[in-house]
Parts: structure tokens; C-alpha cells; sequence
DNA sequence: TATAACTCTAGTAGTTTAGTAGAGTTTATT
DNA sequence: AATAAACTCTACTAAACTACTAGAGTTATA
């Protein structure tokens, strides 16, 4: 299962994609809005800044704003942030990779392979899925 | 992430498949093929127990043997039984469905488009990976 | 200079994971 | 009937993780 914290970065940033205009907006205003713990997704915004996906002004005026394009924030990406890799097993991951320690011979291992073509195919679906594209998709109604 | 459970309930039951006979194996010899603590997978045999897909006899002689075909048992259900829904979100799970708390409209939720095609994907992967492939493919060296 | 707004450090209750310990029960064999 | 092999079951634990909350600090603009 996703993480409460992946989750509501996505929900964040399709908001943000849900604006007019890239003016900053305030995290009370997204909290509100998604039905989000203020605090909570304040330390969440402030990962994503780190990131590089987001970035904030202080003072008054000030608030949160997108600065990666929406086109090219996956939720691979977003995945990978909040909750570490994708793959269900250490020896298939490809930023984490761990042999399993209980493991006698990777290359023959069969169930290496089941988990190998799996981590590809969520892979790539996840990466396809980017915020913008689950913009576009809500607007069409 | 896999959980140690399910990886190490599907390690031996591939190891179930590879021997000549169903003849009843000990604990101890499992756990020291697989390199799996015995006493953890002691609790792992029992609940494959419990589930209809291993059986066991006590006593001198005794040991645990499989009952359910090889080709019947799919990484889904494995996952399923130890690891619980295979979905990301609980709003596209088949057996826990549970509505996101902060959603305001599930019927128009993009991001669950995406985390619903993302399950069928991999439900229909796990569920075509049975350990009887799984011992085939690894007998074919 | 007041105040709106982000920043950052702690801490916490609850759950899950990956085990371990040990007593109890069953059954085949001697 | 005794013995020992082997599964069964309950209870416990350390460590990590999750989803938060509290509150003080910093910055910038009107």
C-alpha cells in the first residue's frame, strides 16, 4: 500500500495542476481543500521543495508554487521519494539494489525473475502516469 | 517491499516442488536449505496450513507435504495471504475495499485510474506466476 | 514593525516486522 | 509402556515505521 504521505503529495500537486494560474498558494489552502492535516502535509510540501518539484516564497503573499513541469512529475518519481523503491524485492530494485541474504544463486533464482518482469511493467506504468496527464484527465468531464 | 513472510512461504514451497516425492519434510531441513530461522518458519508452515495449501504429520516420520496442486498456487495468493491487498490504494482493492478518507469523489479521481489499471496489471501477473512455473523454469538448466 | 507564512526540531501513540523462547501435544517406533 | 521425534501454540521483544502533533524560530512584505 502507498503511504499516506505519497498519497497526499500527488493529491498536492494535481491541485496545483487544478490552478489557473502558478501563483503560491497557501498549504491551509491545499490542506483544506484535500481534507489533509495541515502540519502533516506541511513537512510533505517541504520534501517536494527539496526535491527540486516544488519551491516557496515566505512572508505574507508567500505560499508554495510548482516549479518542475507538471508533464514531467511521475508518480514513479513521487513514489520513489515517500516510500523508497518500487520493486517487492531488494535483489530487483534498480537505485536500492540488495542482494536477498538468504539467497544461494541469483542468477537461476526463479522468483527473481517473476519480480524482475513485475518491477518493469509497474515501472513503466508509473511513469506514464505523470501529474499532468491525471489533470487533463479530470477536466475532461 | 515484500514482507520476509511471504518471500520466505514461497521459497519453500518451491523448494517443496523440486523434490521427487511428496513424501513429508522436516522444518529443520527447510529452514537450513533455504536459509530461513526455523522457528520463524515454523509459523510461516503452519499458516499455509491453515490455508488448505500444505498439510503435516506428526510424530516420528513426520514432516510437512503439499496438498494443494503446484500449479494452483500463485504469487497472488501467497501475497494475498501474507502481505494482504496487492493494490496501492484501498479504494481498488478487490477483497478490503475501503474508501480514501480524504476523497471527495471517487469516481472522478484520476489518481485512482491510474493505482486501478496498475492493479489489474500486476494481480494478473502474480496470478499467471505459480510455483509450479516457477520450479519448471528453474529445473530447465 | 506587525504579521502572515514558511522552516525546523522534537516527540508520541500505535502498528508492523522479524524474530525468539519455551512449554505442550501427538504419534511412530522400540 | 516408554521414548523420542516432530509439529503446535502462546507469549514475548527489539527495532523500525507511520501518521501525526506541538511549538519555537525565521523570513519577507505591506
Amino acid at each position: 500500500m502507498l503511504s499516506k504521505r505519497a498519497k497526499y503529495a500527488i493529491k498536492a500537486l494535481v491541485y496545483f495542476g487544478h490552478k489557473e494560474d502558478n501563483s503560491p498558494v497557501l498549504i491551509s489552502q491545499i490542506a483544506q481543500s484535500e481534507n489533509i492535516p495541515q502540519k502533516f502535509l506541511e513537512a510533505i510540501l517541504l520534501i517536494l521543495k527539496k526535491e527540486g518539484i516544488l519551491d516557496s516564497k515566505k512572508g505574507r503573499g508567500g505560499g508554495y508554487y510548482v516549479v518542475k513541469p507538471l508533464e514531467e512529475i511521475s508518480f514513479a518519481e513521487i513514489l520513489r521519494i515517500f516510500d523508497g523503491p518500487i520493486a517487492l524485492l531488494p535483489c530487483v530494485t534498480h537505485d536500492y539494489y540488495k542482494q536477498c541474504e538468504e539467497c544461494k544463486d541469483e542468477a537461476t533464482c526463479g522468483i527473481r525473475k517473476v519480480f524482475l518482469q513485475l518491477r518493469n511493467i509497474t515501472v513503466k506504468h508509473l511513469k506514464d502516469a505523470t501529474i499532468m496527464n491525471v489533470v487533463l484527465d479530470e477536466s475532461e468531464k
